[in-house]
DNA sequence: CTGAAAGCGCTTACAG
DNA sequence: CTGAAAGCGCTTACAG
């Protein structure tokens, strides 16, 4: 329906876009309304007593210096008047650079006081301006009932890419990605567990989980630990198999024996390492050393332990895994694994850029990038005591 | 030029957009290339040997229950195999809904690990959802030496709207945005010091500062306190002289001397906080109190003076502002003025629809919206000593 | 410096 | 269920 450039029309009003039950067959006018049309680039140019091409000149920073200072000035200031906006998608369309990366972070636990989402997102953003990328962060929440592909795209209009880094994909979820018109990324602890990213046509990177693991523990055996509990995160997470898996084969090659009554799984949160702090404090008889699977439940459970008396590394050695800022800045400052952010954030941002080249191409992309952390020793681990 | 839908072309070879110097009037060819162009819808479907308006139907979630199954199904898969992406600003010209909010956050110093915008982002994408907004996070940093619309406009391509959240405005920028062609809405610490929020016609929303520094000085006198001596921000931040003001005014108030040399303006950091206990620690003689400017800074200044034997509150109260996520986890738990995060993250929002359906109007909208913070008392705060 | 007009790549009412 | 065609609101090569 063309609606011309009339500013004021008589239209037919129709109730939540159907006509009331007593409409007779030939509708007739149930009032005349102002039409709440969006003031467009013609329906402007017609006040501004221009053409098209003028206002679309003189409104765009790029072309604003070909316009005659006088009626550029003319234009713009009926623009600020009128509140003239011209149309993002628009603009968009005639474009020719590529369209904004989305990040799509998960919605829920106010994922950005995460310091692991914080620091990849600083670290993508970073990379994609070297690119001259726009990059756009976006609360999402896939509801695993609705379709996937759908939600991804209301959610991520206006954008030419998504990496993904919500709640854990489905293998439903990943086969109907084929068919998503969009270059896709995610990380590794988004996959789910039964898995092998070799066999996805999707993109993924990460972080050597398991060589984390592996590191930190052949840390602790070093110091000469022999008996070593294990407090982790969700069983059911990716990420946190492979850390366990790491620990477990380090313990392994030194001959250590993995007890598994001194392997728990928690929430990767402070909160919940202090309570764990309860049924590890009895096993410090003979346990001298705690590999946790992230810093906040080392930092709980430190604090947990300090509470009862026990003093860190003084009496027990605690490790961490990822490197957040409290880490550091705690007293004693926390021995931990360091994410290699800036390598996965940079990585991520280039696979976005080639599946975006092959667009159109009949290629699949299937790559795996991890990327290996780096153990940071600090205060909290020392020699076992006695 | 339009390229029809023509799949392999002959085309000239320009390098770097100019042909070479020796390159004769009339043109030669210098290579056969293939065409890079972007698969598009009439190409697709004449190769899906079917309309546009079939492809159209079959690849959006919200028709494609129109298309027989048969055909629908031929279509998607011969999208995914051709990595056919219906294009992104397409889509959003056509659309209904109002395109994302931008929120543009600063780009250095790792903005991402500040809670403040952590915090308020994630107040406002919830805020968002509730209205079935999208939002989108975009780190920008304004140059000021370039037009600052020109650098809006850029970042926010495909946004339909701008909460602002990066570097202090300047003056000429913010007249400058009376130009600008979107709801633009910004929070009181971007202003510049000069500026009377209610004199701009750009919407502002923000923490009563001076109301949260006199609460947390009142909190310290009413406890005892009679030598208080202030730590706070850089000088030049808004936010930091209202916060302070509240300070003046509780001594005021109470007969308490605000002694200039007792005063200091630092860094919003922990580091900073660690350092100004070189010089806070001999005030102890009288001082029994330090109002801090924000969480970070308290909680450093905490810790350096523990490392000189000072324990806090026994011998010195300390306070923060904030609220931050290791206030309470802090031990001794912080005690310090909680921000209105989620009053000032709906404001902001709905401040950008209230903006976005006036669009159209001459009416300029200036709006102050100032909400309450709220003292929260824990442990860091205690009668002085003696 | 300005305007007429083609074109960007989709969506959707309308007519089969 | 499908197709032809108009239209969304801009930008930009081309011709003054």
């Amino acid at each position: 329906m063309n609606r011309g450039s009339c500013e004021v029309c008589v239209f037919l009003t129709k109730e939540n876009g159907v006509f009331p039950d007593e409409t007779p067959l030939v509708p007739v006018l149930h009032h005349v309304a102002v039409m709440k049309k969006r003031l467009n680039i013609v329906t402007f140019s017609e006040k501004a007593g221009v053409s098209v091409a003028t206002v679309s000149r003189a409104l765009n920073p790029k072309t604003a210096h070909i316009v005659k200072p006088e009626t550029r000035r003319r234009i713009q200031d009926l623009a600020a008047q009128l509140h003239f906006t011209p149309h993002p998608g628009a603009r968009i369309l005639r474009g020719t650079s590529m369209a904004p990366i989305a990040i799509l972070l998960r919605n829920k636990d106010k994922i950005f006081l995460s310091e692991y989402y914080a620091r990849l997102m600083s670290g993508m953003m970073h990379a994609a301006a070297e690119r001259k990328q726009v990059v756009h962060a976006i609360a999402f929440q896939p509801d695993y009932e609705e379709d996937f592909n759908e939600q991804l795209t209301a959610a991520t209009v206006g954008c030419g890419g998504i990496i993904y880094l919500s709640d854990t994909l489905t293998a439903r979820m990943l086969i109907g990605l084929e068919r998503l018109h969009q270059p896709f990324v995610t990380i590794s602890s988004c996959l789910p567990m039964g898995v092998d990213p070799s066999d996805l046509t999707v993109p993924v990177f990460g972080t050597e989980e398991k060589t984390g693991g592996y590191m930190v523990t052949e840390h602790l055996i070093e110091l000469g630990h022999q008996h070593i509990a294990h407090l982790n995160g969700p069983a059911n997470r990716r990420d946190v198999r492979d850390r366990r898996e790491g620990f477990e084969a380090a313990m392994a090659d030194h001959q250590r024996v993995v007890r598994s009554d001194w392997c728990f799984n928690e929430e990767f949160t402070f909160e919940s390492g202090v309570a764990a702090a309860d049924y590890i404090f009895p096993l410090l008889e003979k346990v001298t050393a705690v590999v946790c699977g992230n810093d906040e439940q080392a930092l709980g459970l430190i604090r947990g332990l300090a509470t009862k008396g026990v003093s860190c590394p003084e009496r027990v050695s605690v490790t961490g895994f990822d490197d957040a800022l409290w880490a550091s800045r705690h007293s004693p400052a926390l021995t931990t694994i360091r994410q290699p952010w800036l390598k996965m954030a940079d990585a991520s941002v280039r696979m976005i850029h080639e599946l975006h080249l092959k667009d159109g191409m009949k290629k699949n992309s299937r790559e795996l990038n991890l990327f290996t952390p780096e153990l940071i020793v600090r205060e909290t681990t020392a020699a076992p005591r006695g």
